[in-house]
DNA sequence: GCCTATTATTCTCCAAATGAGTATAATAGG
DNA sequence: CCTATTATACTCATTTGGAGAATAATAGGC
């Protein structure tokens, strides 16, 4: 039986050098606090909670719930592994070590804040402004990326990485009568990342370039990082009950749809979205109910226990469909 | 602006401890051959192919390209990013040094094969023959594994958890009258592996203990890798388009329908899979037929390339729906 | 107390998607 | 020419999904 150290050095002709990494944890921690989506962030707000992975943790994920927990006293309900990034242009200063940095996404309720000075948390629509379509297509996206896109597909030399581009851009943010697709969160930051309109893409706006498009920065790739948590939460919560997580114990149907909607960045229809939850017995009701919104009080539900138990294989339907 | 590398050294008391990790890539490289699908492997066929990642690469992903087609001639058409483990009991032998396995799913086609002393191809339902429903139920499960399942949560000596092992058996093994979801391949394994029933889980079945189910071993965790890719790619094909990555260039219809089949281990309905192939406008006629199943000849096909430019967010779907 | 605004809750309707079966077409081989 | 076999095209019933209408229950102004 082959052992795999041996065919790894067998391999390798310099082995030495692929021994000198470290390794880190980024987490993206996610909540909704009156129906708006918040991330747990450290520093002037403009960075992921991030540290050491350490060796005496029993695996990623409870090395990952230990540290998040430590540092902000908030229980994590839900962890899953986001993405590991090795790229070699990562760091920005010349390190010598090559770091691996290995995220997270967490879910969680912000509740206890007590106003910690190092960590904080921030709306995450600050970060992509572009993104939030419930009240409607936000005019950041329709006055300013717009053109800036089209202006960036339009540059290209050859005709065909014309079409190229502009295909792209057409597809991540709807032009030409397609529809808007809420998961390709990560797709429509690339682009704008590759178009220079991001500040992190430092290659040209201060030295005669176009400025970045308005949304708040972040160190590093951690807004990147932030976009693929805000994808896969986007994406999960149409098959997997993981709204759960988000939720205070009990709560109206009214304000869950609110929590799906602020995740989703679109608005989804009542009674439609009512006819789901209730048809796959996600939820039970309390028997109280709550008169604080000035209409019609409204019943109190709670989350099913059976759903809970079944929640790693759980379906769940939502009023959003796949692209 | 605080930069992440001061928080790390700020937040961790024991910073030395952290550094001493090394990376290795593990590769899940499936290709579909006569209507099976097969994984590449390494030494006695029970090992994915693996080595240290190297630090002259751009990224982790281009890292793992370079290796692949550099140890088996094969061009990878379609890579992602599987899962990144650092468990501690990964390695069996004492080693000091942590490893973090970042493993990824490669899809690709197994043409030239040049009979590699160290590289081959073995279908994966060797590996998983449980998983195999396209005969109908396969009698191992029935057989074999239902009652030894059934009797692993009977021994349960508290009624919570009897109750605890019965449902999660029942949901991810369709017992009950509940469907058979062909997703749920990982969960499955990692049942298998909780109640002792693989070989891997040497607990106890050396001495007194139940002899392990049918199915291949694999070193360490390459097995429960191997369900991970399995189940991703069981899940990918439902939305994304990335058959086309496992086809030749030219297929009837019926070879595409039996490429799903195998990935998904079941059968689907022969009209309504053509119905759906081709009202997505992803497949064109070449002109030509194929008459060699004695029948009518089939007409050729080949993938659109505006599909294979949109390729990364254009949806497919399959007669196969979610569980 | 009555009217109005507001939210909650229940129904209805229609179009699209899905699952499953049937009918017809074109070949090879005896 | 008949039969077995596969390809391809239709049909039909049922389920889902999107969108709007109708009704119920409260608060607040008058």
């Amino acid at each position: 039986m082959q052992d795999k150290t041996t065919l790894a050095k067998k391999q390798s002709g310099r082995s030495d050098r692929s021994q000198a990494v470290s390794a880190d944890l980024i987490a993206v921690i996610i909540a909704v606090t009156n129906g708006e989506p918040r991330v747990l962030t450290i520093g002037q707000t403009n960075a992921l909670p991030s540290g050491p992975f350490e060796l005496d943790h029993r695996s990623l994920q409870s090395g990952l719930r230990a540290w998040v927990e430590r540092h902000t006293s908030h229980p994590l309900g839900y962890v899953e592994q986001l993405y590991t990034f090795a790229d070699r242009d990562r760091i920005d200063d010349e390190h010598v070590q090559r770091v691996i940095s290995i995220s997270y996404l967490g879910l969680t309720r912000e509740e206890q804040t007590e106003r910690s000075p190092t960590h904080g948390w921030r709306g995450w629509y600050d970060y992509f402004p572009w993104e939030d379509h419930r009240a409607g297509v936000p005019s950041i996206l329709l006055d300013i990326l717009t053109p800036r896109l089209q202006a960036w597909a339009d540059e290209a030399d050859e005709p065909d990485m014309r079409h190229d581009r502009r295909q792209r851009v057409a597809i991540a943010f709807g032009f030409d009568d397609r529809d808007w697709n809420e998961e390709l969160v990560l797709q429509r930051y690339e682009l704008l990342y590759e178009a220079a309109l991001v500040a992190e893409a430092k290659r040209n706006w201060h030295t005669g370039g176009v400025p970045p498009v308005p949304g708040r920065l972040m160190i590093a790739d951690h807004r990147r990082i932030l976009a693929t948590g805000i994808a896969r939460l986007r994406t999960k919560i149409k098959y997997r009950p993981v709204v759960f997580e988000l939720m205070p114990p009990t709560f109206t149907l009214l304000q869950l749809q609110r929590t799906v909607e602020a995740l989703a960045g679109r608005l989804v229809h009542k009674p439609n979205f009512r006819r789901l939850i209730e048809e796959q017995n996600l939820v039970e009701e309390t028997g109280e109910t709550m008169s604080d919104t000035g209409g019609r009080p409204a019943k109190r539900f709670r989350f099913r226990q059976t759903v809970l138990a079944e929640r790693t294989v759980a379906g769940t339907k939502l009023p959003l469909s796949r692209g």
